[in-house]
RNA sequence: GCCGGAGUGGCGGAAUGGCAGACGCGGCGGAUUCAAAAUCCGCUUCUGGAAACAGAGUGGGGGUUCAAGUCCCCCCUCCGGCACCA
């Protein structure tokens, strides 16, 4: 490549700055610069160390990119070029998480299909993104719709499908197992054959799952197999309350319902149940909790991450039911608390309103039951939807008619359903302790249920509030006069003494629901038989391929139908042609028509990064092993971790090495894709037990937007400055009312997005990216100001004139300048440390104070100068690189960081500060290693001091070397 | 309500307990120009002062320290997340 035939301007402007931006795009693009190979490839340095780095892949839309896009993609782009001229072997791919929801509406809105228009939003978003000159690997691209891709994502299902969670192996902490060991400890007598006591499908069954020894394994018929089996499964089916809405023909999301009806269209929306495909990550809750102290991740998100989790220690506690003539049934009710402390202030019990004792009680009423009052209130509360709960908190509920014993008052105490208490979470069955319970204590007012004090609260506590504080107990019989804490251990005790309970602990988490009933989204692997028996789909039969559906509208119906129910021919089918070994080839089956949710790409995507191209495994696991595992952080084993056998002392650590996304998905995707990864380092599929080892969010890029004084938004076309620049005066044009300027976030309605690609053409890329980075600190939210993008168009425009002469040339000096070679080594320094802390805005102020600075330079400090802004600003960096002479020794990117002289950093004589109590009073000028004593009579020998301590006494002379002189004198 | 994070000039922001406001934007003044754009130079926290300089100042109030934007306590505001989780 020769620059000869095109000679640019003189000037740096956003012509020459679009010219050398795209020929460096093309140039890249054909030598495959960035292509990064992998081990065992040509090209494949093993003496170097490497850096994994990963943006969060983006959702392709229709708009295009917007502004925010680019800011954690550029960031990262700047450490991966660092490090590659650090001598790092850089894996930096992108790629596109393409299925879900929003690609299927627009596909309905616009008439055309979900394939074509994402792949149209795919191949702008890749044209908006090389527009950047990010160093991305492109050959490594992919997007979670390829066949090839959800070929893997299937297969992981499988793997999660086949898997158990054994809670005593893995040292006690648990361990993924696969099936079949599951059904020889059945088959041996290893294991009492049971369904699974940590079923979440089988909770608030009272006592139905702990204690039903299902006898002999072989005696068992099949069914009976199947549904023990199905209950230890990591992946399982399962009946769900979802939000349906017969409109749209698809069950909604909590956020996607407001008011009772649906956020499109305004649709109404009912709680149905539903079997529903689920994950058991709950057994994972431990773990998930546990092993994020491991983790370099921001505190916050570590915070969001436990309190999701939500783990919290208590009781389960059996009180006995009494049956319809008010005699012991031998039944019990099963409650969790967290204060079995105060189980002697219990006065009466609340169950969930969808409770299996409700549904028993409404088939076989007790003599106290309000038939009518109890069918509407649970009528009433299962259509009522989440955010109904949430809007309105009046305690709602009726008496069920029941009762049971309180075990240690031995009263009797009624049962009542309310929707203040849910069903997903412990047994769905509460004992209320009004006294101690602020929700107890407003239930109880409301219905006049009796309030036991069982804490003693302060002397001045109010009559008429609860206690939830520590106190001694009262009211309680051999507790009394106990901390909360004392009495939790002996009531505990007791419990387990008379078998009516014992410690418990439960999360907030609930299982993963995993089923859509959409149609753009990965298929499941499963097929079901005649007997509606499922049955996983063999290996080598996948992918299961996504029907191609001409009809993808969503069928309006009372009754939950997934769309691909659509796809008659591809539904039914027969085992031989899905690939089900463990039926005779004949048999006709039903494919699981339901599909994957939108996070299932996402949730491994890291790990095919690894090696795309793949088509044996999801990554072959040399590339896995080198990618994934940081050499530095590991104990490296005697034997590697291929087996399945957990190491718990060996085990390697690491992850991607940087991981830059936003804090948006610190909950969910970050829990989901850390859920995957243990179950596939559980099964001996990966190397390390965490996917992500540095987590960096960056912040969010807002926009100005107007309030009115009662609050509501103004879009900023509606407005007009009345005042000046510097004392604005923003007025509603409408109105003529006096607006206020706010942040807001970009949205179409108050007109204030901005678009890249309007940027690129008024500045170029490399502007763009400079006054991203330069906005403010990476982590922190930060408006978008049009008017600031100029100063750093400026920036790039001193550059090229600090180093092109106005004919073209190359603009040198022979002479050396000390100063200039100190400054430069010091920006050397600088840059490089605020990279590797990820702090561009300061970065950036040092090029700037650097080229304020800076005359001319030799052609080897321009050299140097080059490479330090090339992270920053790659298309002039490359485009001086090569006007340096370096045509054939290949791209910026890979010269390699200039090393600078210590000595340099440091000055022979520094100006200090001297202070009198604690005001600055005068300067010196002083050695850099002046001793303390040389310094205080320096500061007292300066005239100024001199003049105004004279007649004071000097009490104390606070001295730091290199720093300042405090005088204590009055 | 609970859990995070943040409040610094007209604006974006900088500052391992050690000169608050680096750097950029905007503004003001000047140079260049027939003129303008662009560019370059200077000034730009507030108050008083021609200046030297003095005083005040990092959301508010207290405290620790020779020294606090930074550490501690209380309060206010804004942003984000969760929210009847027993």
């Amino acid at each position: 490549m020769t620059d000869t035939q095109s000679q640019p301007a003189n000037r740096y402007d956003a012509a020459l700055a679009d010219k050398i931006e795209t020929r460096w795009q093309q140039w890249w693009d054909q030598h495959q610069v960035y292509k990064q190979p992998n081990p065992g490839e040509p090209g494949f340095d093993p003496s170097r160390p490497k850096f994994y780095c990963l943006d969060m892949f983006p959702y392709p839309s229709g708009a295009g990119l917007h502004v925010g896009h680019p800011e954690g993609y550029t960031a990262s782009d700047i450490i991966c070029r660092y490090k590659r001229m650090r001598g790092f072997n850089v894996l930096h791919p992108m790629g596109w998480d393409a299925f879900g929801l929003p690609a299927e509406q627009y596909a309905i809105q616009t008439g055309v299909h979900p394939e074509v228009t994402t792949r149209t939003a795919i191949d702008n978003f890749r044209r908006q993104l090389k527009r950047f000159g990010f160093s991305y690997d492109w050959s490594r691209e992919f997007g979670t719709i390829d066949e090839d891709y959800y070929h893997w994502t299937q297969w992981i299902f499988l793997k999660l499908y086949n898997a158990w969670f054994d809670p005593e192996a893995g040292n006690g902490r648990g361990r993924a197992r696969h099936i079949d060991e599951l059904v020889e400890e059945f088959y041996t007598g290893k294991r009492r054959v049971r369904l699974n006591p940590n079923a979440a499908e089988y909770t608030g069954a009272g006592d139905l799952p702990d204690g039903t020894d299902a006898g002999e394994w072989s005696s068992l018929d099949s069914e009976t197999k199947h549904a023990i089996i199905d209950s230890y499964r990591l992946a399982y089916l399962s009946q769900q309350t979802v939000n349906w809405c017969p409109k749209l023909g698809t069950a909604l999301a909590n956020e996607e319902v407001i008011d009772g009806k649906s956020e499109r269209g305004g649709y109404p929306v009912f709680r149905k149940p539903l079997r529903q495909w689920m994950f058991r990550i709950t057994a994972y809750a431990d773990r998930l909790l546990d092993d994020l102290a491991n983790l370099d991740w921001p505190e916050s998100t570590k915070t969001q991450q436990a309190e999701w989790i939500g783990r919290s220690e208590g009781a389960e506690i059996d009180f006995p039911l009494l049956d319809l003539r008010g005699e012991k049934s031998g039944e019990s009710l099963r409650v969790f608390t967290t204060r079995p402390d105060t189980i002697f202030g219990a006065t009466y019990m609340v169950v969930a309103p969808e409770h299996p004792i409700v549904e028993l009680t409404m088939e076989l009423p007790h003599p106290e039951t309000d038939e009518n009052a109890l069918r509407s209130y649970v009528q009433w509360a299962r259509n009522r939807s989440d955010i109904e709960r949430q809007e309105n908190k009046e305690k709602t509920g009726v008496f069920t008619g029941v009762y049971v014993i309180n075990p240690a008052t031995r009263k009797k105490i009624p049962v009542w359903t309310s929707d203040y208490v849910l069903m997903g979470y412990g047994t769905g069955a509460i004992m209320a302790v009004p006294a101690q319970d602020t929700r107890d204590w407003e239930f109880a007012t409301k219905f006049n249920l009796p309030i036991v004090r069982t804490v003693q609260p302060p002397q001045d506590w109010p009559d008429d509030q609860p206690f939830t504080g520590d106190g001694p107990a009262i009211n309680s019989d051999f507790l009394n006069g106990l901390s909360v804490a004392e009495a939790k251990q002996k009531i505990i005790a007791w419990l387990q003494q008379h078998h009516i309970g014992a410690r418990r602990v439960n999360y907030r988490l609930r299982d993963w629901l995993f089923s859509r009933q959409r149609y753009w989204g990965e298929p499941f692997p499963i097929v079901f038989d005649p007997r509606g028996q499922h049955h996983p789909v063999a290996e080598d039969k996948l992918p299961v391929r996504l029907p191609r559906l001409t009809d993808y509208q969503p069928a309006e119906s009372d009754e939950p139908t997934p769309l691909l129910g659509k796809a008659t021919d591809w539904v039914h089918t027969t085992a031989a042609e899905a690939g089900v070994a463990d039926l005779p080839p004949d048999t006709p089956v039903r494919r699981e028509t339901n599909t994957m949710p939108g996070w299932a790409g996402s949730c491994w995507y890291y790990l095919r990064f690894c090696d795309p191209k793949n088509s044996n495994r999801f990554a072959s696991r040399e590339a896995e092993r080198y990618w994934m595992v940081t050499p530095e952080l590991s104990v490296e084993p005697e034997e590697v971790h291929d087996s399945g056998t957990f190491q718990p002392h060996t085990q390697r650590v690491g992850g991607v090495d940087l991981y830059i996304g936003g804090a948006e998905h610190a909950v969910l995707h970050l829990l989901y894709a850390r859920f995957w990864h243990k179950v596939l380092f559980d099964l001996g599929e990966v190397s390390t037990p965490e996917p992500f080892h540095k987590l960096f969010h960056q912040g969010l890029i807002t926009s100005h937007a107007f309030q009115r004084a009662d609050r509501s938004l103004v879009a900023i076309d509606e407005v007009e400055n009345r005042g000046t620049d510097d004392k604005p005066a923003y007025f509603e044009i409408k109105t003529n009312q006096p607006v206020t300027q706010i942040v807001a976030k970009m949205s179409k309605s108050l007109k204030n997005v901005v678009n890249p690609d309007d940027v690129i053409a008024s500045y170029g890329a490399d502007t763009f990216r400079l006054y991203e980075m330069y906005m403010g600190p990476l982590e922190a939210s930060k408006p978008w100001n049009t008017r600031d993008i100029v100063g750093l168009h400026r920036l790039l425009q001193k550059i090229w004139r600090l180093c092109i002469n106005e004919d073209g040339s190359l603009r040198l000096t022979e002479t050396h300048s000390p100063d200039t070679e100190k400054r430069l080594h010091r920006l050397v320094a600088k840059v490089g440390s605020d990279i590797e802390r990820l702090s561009f805005n300061t970065a950036i102020a040092a090029i700037f104070e650097f080229v304020n600075d800076t005359d001319i330079m030799t052609r080897v400090q321009t050299d140097w100068f080059v490479r330090v802004i090339a992270p920053f600003t790659p298309h002039i960096g490359e485009e001086l690189w090569h006007r340096l002479g370096h045509h054939d020794k290949g791209s910026v990117a890979f010269a390699p960081w200039p090393v600078h002289d210590e000595k340099l950093l440091v000055d022979d004589e520094i100006e200090i500060p001297v202070q009198i109590l604690g005001k600055v009073r005068s300067k010196i000028i002083v050695p850099a290693k002046a001793d303390p004593k040389a310094l205080e009579a320096a500061a007292l020998a300066d005239p100024r001091i001199a003049e105004l301590i004279e007649g004071k006494s000097v009490r104390k002379v606070i001295v730091v070397p290199g720093k300042m002189v405090n005088i204590v004198a009055n």
